[in-house]
DNA sequence: CAAGTTATTGACCATTTGGTCAATAACTGA
DNA sequence: TCAGTTATTGACCAAATGGTCAATAACTTG
C-alpha cells in the first residue's frame, strides 16, 4: 500500500554508517548525508525521523554486523588463545591499514556520544555486555583445557581482554603502527598463560 | 606596551579546557566558549587566533599539568606496583565519579580530531610518548627489585599498561562502574607480578 | 602631551546548520 | 477509475555557526 520506497534500505544505511564512520556525529552535517547516501532530504527525514535517528539506525546496522563478525570467530573455537589472538588483530590491524584512521564507530560511539545521549549508551553497554560473554565462554574452555590460567575469573579476563581492545583502537587513530599493535597482543596473551 | 590584557590567561584557558573537555571540539561553538571564558568573542581571536587554535593551547595546558601530575606519582616511587596502581586509581576513579562523564581530555581528543588534526595528533603522540617512558622507568625498577616478572620488557609492560587506562577512560564515559574499573586494575597488577 | 601600540567591545557578515512542508508521483484495493 | 496511502522532491525557514572589523580604550615611550 502507497508508494514504494526507492531506495534501498540496507545500502543507505550503510552509507550513512560509512559517513558517520568517517566524521563522527557532529562533524557529519545533513547535507554530508544526502551525499553518502545518494537521497534527498526529505527522503531521509521520511524514513529516520531526524538526524539522530538515523545515527542510532546507522550504529545498531554496524553492530548487527559486527556481532555477528565476533561470535563468528570466537564461538567453537578450537584453540581459545589463538582464536582470541586472531580475533584481536583482526579488528585490530585493519583499523592501523586505513589511510583514514576511523578507528571503530561503536568506540567512536562512546567517546562522542554516549555519556550525553541514553540510547548510545545503552546501545553501546549492550552490545559490549554480549560481547564479553561471548569471550568469557572461550576463556572458560581455554581455562578447562588448562590452556588459560585460571586464577582469574573467566569474566574478568574478558573484561581485560576488552579494555585492550578499545584502548589499541583508540590509539590505532593518531597513527600508531601496526606492529606496535602487534607486540601487545602477543604480550597480552603471554600473560594469559 | 600597548593596553595590557583585562583578563588572566590561565583562568581563560583553564575555562575553555572544561568547555572542550565536557562537550569536545565540534560541539563547543564561540559562543559556549564566551561564556565559559568569560570573554567577548573579539578578545578570544585576538589572543588565540581561532577556535582550532584556542582548543590546542586548551590542550598543551592539560596536557602539561597532567604530565606533571603523572611524574608526581610515578617518579621516584619507593613501591613500583604500588604506585602504578595508585597512578591508575587516580585517573581512573574520578571519571567515573564525575556526574557528567566527560573523560579525558587527550583521549576525548584522540578519539575525536588525531586522526584528521596533525596538530594533535603529534600534541597526544608526544605526551604519550612521554608518559611511556615515565611508567618504563618505575617498571623497570620493579622488575629490578624483582616485584614486577621481566620476561617481557620494561616498555612494554609499559605499552600495555597505557592501553589499558586508555580502554578503562573510554568505557567510562558508558557509565561503567568503579568497581568494575577496580577489579580489572587489580587484576591486571596481577597478570605482572 | 602626542604618537605608537595593543586590547576590548559588539555590531555585522556570509554560510551552514537541522528541519519542515506543499506539491506531486507511485503504488493498492474497491 | 477513483479514493486512500505513502514516497520523493526541492524550495523554504529560523537559528546558529565561525569569523571580521571599525571604533574606542588603556597603556608606554619620547
Amino acid at each position: 500500500m502507497g508508494r514504494p520506497r526507492e531506495f534501498d534500505m540496507e545500502l543507505a544505511l550503510s552509507n550513512a554508517m560509512g559517513a558517520f564512520w568517517d566524521h563522527g556525529y557532529e562533524a557529519t552535517s545533513v547535507s554530508d548525508l544526502m551525499d553518502a547516501m545518494n537521497l534527498q532530504k526529505g527522503s531521509i527525514y521520511k524514513a529516520f525521523g531526524d538526524k539522530h535517528g538515523l545515527y542510532i539506525a546507522s550504529l545498531k546496522h554496524y553492530l548487527d554486523q559486527a556481532y555477528q563478525s565476533d561470535r563468528d570467530a570466537l564461538e567453537g573455537a578450537d584453540d581459545s588463545k589463538e582464536a582470541i589472538r586472531n580475533w584481536l588483530l583482526n579488528d585490530v590491524v585493519p583499523c592501523c591499514k586505513q589511510s583514514f584512521k576511523r578507528g571503530c564507530l561503536m568506540i567512536n560511539a562512546i567517546s562522542e556520544l554516549s555519556y550525553k545521549d541514553k540510547d548510545v549508551e545503552k546501545i553501546t553497554k549492550d552490545h559490549l555486555k554480549k560481547l564479553t560473554i561471548l569471550l568469557k565462554d572461550v576463556i572458560q574452555k581455554g581455562q578447562v583445557k588448562r590452556n588459560i590460567r585460571n586464577d582469574i575469573d573467566a569474566s574478568e579476563i574478558a573484561n581485560l581482554i576488552v579494555v585492550n581492545l578499545i584502548g589499541m583502537i583508540t590509539l590505532t587513530k593518531c597513527n600508531t603502527s601496526q606492529s606496535e599493535h602487534k607486540k601487545n597482543i602477543s604480550n597480552l596473551l603471554t600473560l594469559l598463560d
